[in-house]
DNA sequence: CGCCTTGTTGAATACTGTCAATACACGTGG
DNA sequence: CCACGTGTATTGACAGTATTCAACAAGGCG
């Protein structure tokens, strides 16, 4: 829950009452073990949202090709958040952890939005950064290189889980597998896992099991040609002391 | 004007005062020639809207590699709905032939979503589209082979264009080189023109210039191993005369 | 201990990119 | 009318990146 809380609250605050009408949105979970099926045979138009564990979203091509299409960590919506307007795509979601995912009617999340302005305010800013992780990954796929693609992976998605309370200093759980990295960044296991060895012989990550550090930030970023800024979060500590200006928003 | 009433009436039907509404929205239009940044310099909270020609906004990397994010054709919003919440990101918006451009102030488009539900059903239905849209790039980009990424754009733009009103049978109106082809697609450029070729042979396609015909949509999707729902637009005649359950909607 | 998943390695292959040259089309100016 | 220039399309040769196949290692778990 409170993955989701901090989340949205970076896009302006929330009081008592709108905090507790989030939480009453959220009240419908169900408990996942890793590689199940998320909300498979629950009611259409529902909005499923992480808030604990990872998760993610798979496209199968028919010849068993798979392409993450997005990755989920706590706090994230799991579906557009009018996506309840239309039928919904056959698209696999799937926990990647023990997870607990709340189903929130999308009615009831319509609901909320209209009365709610502040609310309202966060979750479309929030889906508003989503739809930049996209558009980030398409630039990723389309013309960066294996070795940039997997460091804008680890730099992306471990200021996503700063962003979200869940790292610790420089380091992050990341429970991916080379083949599931793989079907993210649009790579063989095997190449994975040769550009791994790249990133860890320069000294830009150390990943064991699911357990990601990064040393250097911003080197991992240079290496990744990334301006982290679409994240709309704080991606190194405040070298000058600048003031942000991302509260500027209009 | 009337490409985006056309594309927010395949959501739901609007009435004289709702359309006028939008028309109203729209009255600040800027002109551009080929090859000219649209919106530049305009005003932060801005919804540029592709009211005729082409667009598209591109990403580029600090050595020159450049990826077409989106390709915009007319109807399109070229920012997310709720953009105007954020700073903007400095990506380019770059018209692609002559086109007007209507540039809609974000809080003028949020005040009308806020008082009018059937218009907000449409632009958010249409902006669910438009993430399905990039999610299937995503795939394309990720696991699709060249020959088979080219396939899915002509199969993608051709239909996007269908429901726009602006394909002719199976003829419609593509002017991007190969260049832009090959930015969209991730390739380089010797390559897009040798998978060309190969589509040619094989039939799928024929394209001279900025005319594109494809003979067989069907055909073509199969070579893309693309299922088009996502469109929510009718991929084909219906064969069968079996009833379409787009509007089935929640 | 043995099985299963995940990670690692090597060799061969396939796909895609780069470089460089050439062809073609169109519009301009002579 | 033709020469020329620019942008786009096409081709060939070669290099580089990533995939495939196959094998083997390492670790966790019953």
């Amino acid at each position: 829950m409170s993955a989701l809380l901090r989340k949205l609250e970076r896009f302006g605050p929330l009081d008592r009452d709108e905090r507790a009408a989030i939480e009453r949105l959220c009240d419908n979970v169900v408990h996942c073990r890793p590689d199940d099926e998320v909300g498979r045979g629950g009611p259409a138009g529902t909005v499923p949202v992480v808030l604990n564990g990872f998760a993610f979203r798979a496209r199968l091509l028919s010849d068993g090709r798979r392409q993450i299409q997005r990755l989920f960590i706590p706090g994230d919506l799991c579906r557009h958040i009018d996506g309840f307007l239309l039928p919904q795509s056959d698209d696999t979601l799937q926990a990647l952890t023990a997870a607990t995912v709340a189903m929130i009617p999308g009615a009831s999340l319509a609901g909320l939005l209209e009365g709610q302005p502040r609310i309202a305010r966060a979750f479309r800013a929030q889906s508003v950064v989503a739809d930049a992780i996209q558009d980030e990954w398409v630039t990723s796929l389309g013309r960066r290189t294996a070795y940039e693609r997997m460091a804008h992976l680890f730099c992306e998605t471990f200021l996503r889980l700063r962003g979200a309370g869940l790292s610790d200093h420089n380091h992050c759980e990341l429970p991916l597998t080379q083949t599931d990295l793989g079907d993210i960044a649009g790579l063989s296991t095997v190449h994975v896992n040769r550009v791994l060895q790249q990133l860890r012989r320069d000294g830009l990550i150390m990943l064991r099991g699911s357990s990601l550090t990064i040393p250097d930030v911003a080197q991992l970023l240079k290496a990744a040609d990334l301006d982290p800024s679409y994240l709309q979060i704080e991606a190194l500590p405040d070298p000058a002391g600048q003031p942000s200006d991302r509260a500027s928003a209009a």
